[in-house]
DNA sequence: AAAACATATCTAAATTTCTAGATATGTAAA
DNA sequence: TTTACATATCTAGAAATTTAGATATGTTTT
């Protein structure tokens, strides 16, 4: 039984992305690729949109967006703190993603 | 020691398309997704190029320019017989892309 | 309540992908 | 050695993606 409903030619496109994959894998580990924030002390909830965006290099809607489409396919978890949107990756999904696709493949 | 560069962002896109993505699906078991080859009465080379056409019900080009992006990133591997091209799965690729996308989401 | 700030959404232009028709290439048959 | 056939490649218009600026929304601060 599979938690999430996998759609590997949706999740692609999120994959097809060389950006989107390099906020995957920095999401990794937030104290090697992110300064600390200044409200809270920790990556417990993942990083600020304003922060990836400064990583990334692109514009503001344009990280917004690609949160916004990772989100979708559940790749990545969004999380509320007073002005701030954290985002840290959904790493059941993400596992349950790499298994189903090795199976479907 | 991997024996094929994969890149997650090059492979995404080819997979980024549901007809690719059926394609491979279908030439997992030729015997039941395509009728007997004409010359050959086998599918050890894999499936013309034609058959996969039928199937996809997409134009002659639209379906090469596929079957060559898929063997681009090593997905397929194509053998010319005579008059025709066969295309089947390069299943040591696939299987090495499913374990380093395990690793590197 | 107004101002400031972080993020989300809308809009549109640039780029890329999709797809088929036309044509080229390679092979086999007449 | 034409002719026919299967596949590959070229060309171009349609559709989707990329990306940023403008604007909207939600939250906090003043």
């Amino acid at each position: 039984m599979y938690l999430y409903c996998v759609n590997i030619v949706e999740i692609s496109k999120v994959l097809s992305n060389q950006t989107r994959v390099d906020i995957l894998g920095w999401l990794k580990d937030p104290e090697a690729n992110f300064p600390p924030h200044q409200e809270i002390d920790h990556f417990d909830d993942g990083v600020c949109v304003g922060f990836i965006q400064d990583k990334a290099g692109l514009s503001q809607s344009t990280i917004s967006t690609y949160l916004n489409s990772m989100q979708q396919v559940n790749l990545v978890i969004p999380t509320r703190h007073g002005k701030w949107t954290y985002y840290k990756r959904n790493e059941k999904a993400i596992r349950a993603y790499a298994e189903q696709l090795g199976n479907a493949l």
